[in-house]
DNA sequence: TTGTTGATTTCGCAA
DNA sequence: TTGCGAAGTCAACAA
């Protein structure tokens, strides 16, 4: 990894154009090639960048950064402060917990949650518009599609409004009951479920969490 | 900005739980107080961080990073193989070119393209639940709203079958139809689209951008 | 402050 | 490879 503090100008041009007038900045050169300009302040993120794959060719005062795509980043120096190198080794990655996915593991495993006697048919139920994150069966045996989100949105439940009218075409399944889980449930979200008479449920991730702890352990 | 090299463990316990295991990576402290950390491959964006306003707490082989929300990040160092600070300067900022907005005006300017003598009633044609993006009439006369998109999605599809529910309800308008246009229309999206009678039309941009070119040569 | 929408979204998974 | 959905999405802008 290069690490370059140096007064310049930055032009992207590929699938839109984008210009930093001349300013001091870090430019970060990685193992890979890509090549990052990070501003001191403003967004937390690199105001311009180029990703891997891509080729770099530099001239006093001039840094061209090539893209497989065609894309472009054009980098010219007015004044370099700092230039150093620094050899870092692989990365054994980074690893996530409490995401989508886990969540809707957590509620697959405790379905009696939604309701005594509940079952699960399947997770990542198909249809022609996607998959029903939870198919189950409630206690009267009722068809029912769960939709599984952090935080519920509005789009979430137009999501699962039109499963729910996909699923209600085929007879074997009619009717279909909708539930909408999520960690957090926006207040529009919830009014809109409603009035579509989809239940909402609210999941608290650590006590669901807990419960599958306490079950590993006897 | 001050970089730091260092062989390092990265946690974070926020929105989510992530953990990098003892690596050499690069810690990035920018004025404002927001930390990055890089690794030297794998993805070009930032493993971890935290962004501001944020608070550190520095203490030997220890850093310790608290957002507002009670979000930390939590650097244990192992070992510091570079560490310099230097002075920036504010930066003048981006100029982008060439997004959603540059591909409307196009269109706008172009609209034979989506039929034989249509013509422009007016771009952002407002509404009660928004704007929409270009508001036509066809060969006929008849009234055509189009949402423009870069990548259409199922999203854009909803959005523009919003706006035709709430034009239709104005008898001097209706009937209203829908074109969903842009550069890339997801398959889903096209089949909810057409399963609600809007057409679907695919930009060329760079042909459009070609035409508007051509146009400014004579 | 809150909500909405675009993004060089990026990223990961699965078909 | 491509498609599709989630993201600690982020960030800009309007209400």
């Amino acid at each position: 990894m290069r690490l370059v503090i140096a007064r310049c100008s930055v032009d992207y041009v590929g699938r839109l154009s984008a210009h930093l007038p001349m300013a001091t900045r870090l430019i970060l050169v990685k193992a890979d090639g890509s090549v990052l300009v990070h501003s001191d302040g403003g967004s937390y993120q690199q105001p311009n960048w180029m990703s891997p794959p891509c080729r770099q060719e530099e001239s006093p005062g001039s840094w061209r950064v090539v893209n497989k795509g065609g894309e472009e980043l054009r980098i010219t120096i007015e004044d370099v402060l700092h230039d150093s190198t620094h050899e870092l080794g692989i990365d054994p990655g980074l690893k996530k917990d409490g995401v989508e996915a886990h969540l809707q593991e957590l509620l697959a495993a405790q379905v009696h949650l939604l309701g005594m006697g509940w079952r699960l048919v399947r997770r990542e139920y198909p249809t022609a518009i996607g998959p029903v994150d939870l198919m189950c069966r409630d206690e009267g045996s009722g068809a029912v599609a769960v939709e599984v989100k952090r935080r519920g949105d509005i789009d979430g439940v137009e999501q699962l409004t039109r499963y729910l009218e996909l699923l209600n075409r085929d007879p074997a399944l009619s009717p279909v009951r909708g539930v909408f889980a999520a960690q957090e449930i926006r207040p529009q979200a919830r009014v809109l479920a409603e009035d579509r008479g989809i239940r909402c449920v609210t999941l608290n991730y650590d006590a669901m969490r807990g419960i599958e702890l306490e079950g590993t352990l006897f």
